[in-house]
DNA sequence: CGCGTCGATGAAATTACTTTTCAAGCGTGA
DNA sequence: TCACGCTTGAAAAGTAATTTCATCGACGCG
């Protein structure tokens, strides 16, 4: 159970390096923590994370044993909550609470987002889609772990050759980092067929980059060739919005993405999407700042490849 | 003299109510606090107060026991001087000082919008991605013309088959746009290679849809599919942040994206793809709108059909 | 110049709060 | 239906905050 999970991720972390940072609590990141994190929740702890997340001024005055009052739990669920949060203790999540009061009361307006209606017309779906990806992106930036970041940036600015695993939706985003890894001269491909994703992952090794996306942490198509990867001594790294998740435990670097609550008519895949790009726009940006001196000629050169497939410009008035 | 108010405080409180109310700790008033109280205090409770108004930050982090090291004196003065500040005890002071950390942060980096540049940190290099990208939203959705966007979803609702052209970066996005609709019952495809695309473009006709997006509105690969479909009767639509472009010339509605500066190492191709989407998901929901009745059950399909895809959730503790 | 008083101060005791442990409860799947 | 494992809160254990109290030093007075 827990110990397994945490056992083999620690035994992994030991050997391939001494894990660089576990999680520096969140300062603003905490709604959007509360989010990710709550499917991985128990009821009682759902509960408390709610009310936390929902008045952060009035719960930072309370005491654990308040709090767990109020909440109809216990000290000690309140307590595992705050650990979830990513907090040593409830001491900690107090004080995070009474920024966070502080911060909201100096910015005002929080943001309302209702969801989307069937019956909402074009000009509010307009409005709230737009409102509701730059939440997401606010969120995914204030929740971004730098530490990870600037690890998997290192591990792909200095790799040998570079593998994206993504289905569905994922793939998309994985393409869209080929792409642009591939533009500043890297070797990097992005796979659609898991079957050859993992044919291809066994030839993965040391100095090689793996990197998986998947929104759910659970895609066994995308933790498979992952996990071979892994196996054969690659540099791993996945982007999920679930850092708990089965994928976590093949993965040297994790990146956590967002997650936006998902209505009727608006997929998680959305909000995901949106998380999972600008995860990976940051990854690029970090690897072309340290290959610049090979990224900017790379950059210009494959501009001017691009030139004569657009007609001329006399067209525009 | 102290003993005696705090008795006298006491005793009254106990007599009359359970305290009403005595002095509401400040917030953010506290270095004016301290300058005010300064006067009345010992040296090492100057002491303490001073480090605390210096560095909130840094003292919100510490226990009374640090604190009373960190300036040299004891628990009990640290205690003293929480007290003379206003607060309850040191806990409260500790409180107000990490909101008002929370505060200073949330003032001192207003906005962030200068160019992402070689040396930027990766906590910057976040920070100004998110933002330009918040920002690119808000301006495409700002700009979208509510009218082209209903006659699109009307088009694409209504549409026995829809064909998406776009290369590149663009390719991805068209993509994105086909496995949507498609996942919600209508026969959309989105074609990478020009050639087949055009060829594919000879068998549109009234009824059809052809969707473009190109971000120059230049792109003769994305162009000529969807001048061919145009001639062949289809509705076309174009997605481009170049609503002047050659190819507005084919296309009877024109979603425009918009368009953010360009940094040497932030290509366009960053801030339009942002922008696609919005338009692509405006467009998705509005199709999803207008075709509830099928798309509902559609989407909930999907889900299911994908769920054995993932693995068992045992794996969470 | 010495003595006494009083406030300031920190060590230690006390109390309040937090964290951990553990066993009972409860749902779930075999 | 049973058994297993997860969830949960009560209570023990531990830690941090608060109070008490004795000491120290300064100042004023005899």
């Amino acid at each position: 159970m827990k110990e397994t999970f945490k056992d083999v991720r620690d035994g992994k972390d030991a050997a391939v390096e001494t894990r660089p940072a576990p999680a520096p609590p969140a300062p603003a990141a905490l709604a959007a923590k509360v989010r990710t994190l709550a499917p991985t929740m128990t009821r009682s702890m759902q509960r408390v994370a709610e009310t936390v997340a929902s008045d952060p001024a009035g719960c930072a005055a309370l005491t654990v044993t308040g709090l767990a009052e109020r909440t109809g739990t216990s000290e000690a669920t309140v307590v595992r909550t705050s650990r979830l949060l990513g907090y040593p203790g409830y001491r900690d999540l107090r004080l995070a609470l009474a920024a966070l009061a502080a911060q909201q009361a100096a910015g005002g307006a929080p943001a309302v987002t209702a969801d989307i209606a069937v019956d909402d017309s074009l000009v509010d779906v307009v409005a709230k889609l737009a409102q509701e990806e730059q939440q997401c992106l606010a969120d995914t930036a204030a929740a971004l772990d730098v530490t990870q970041l600037e690890a998997a940036v290192a591990a792909l600015a200095g790799a040998r050759r570079i593998d994206v695993y993504g289905i569905g939706a994922s793939n998309l985003v994985g393409q869209d980092l080929a792409q642009k890894l591939l533009r500043i001269g890297l070797i990097a491909h992005a796979h659609a067929d898991p079957h050859l994703a993992v044919t291809n992952a066994v030839q993965m090794r040391t100095g090689d980059v793996a990197l998986a996306i998947t929104h759910s942490g659970r895609t066994t198509d995308v933790i498979e060739p992952l996990r071979v990867a892994f196996d054969h001594g690659a540099t791993t790294i996945a982007i999920t919005g679930r850092p708990d998740g089965e994928i976590a435990s093949y993965a040297d670097h994790i990146l956590t993405t967002s997650t936006a609550r998902e209505s009727e008519l608006r997929p998680a895949a959305m909000s995901s999407r949106t998380s999972q790009l600008l995860v990976v726009d940051c990854l690029f940006i970090g690897v072309a700042q340290r290959t610049y001196e090979t990224a900017a000629p790379a950059l210009s050169a494959s501009y001017e490849a691009l030139a004569h497939r657009h007609s001329p410009r006399n067209h525009q008035r």
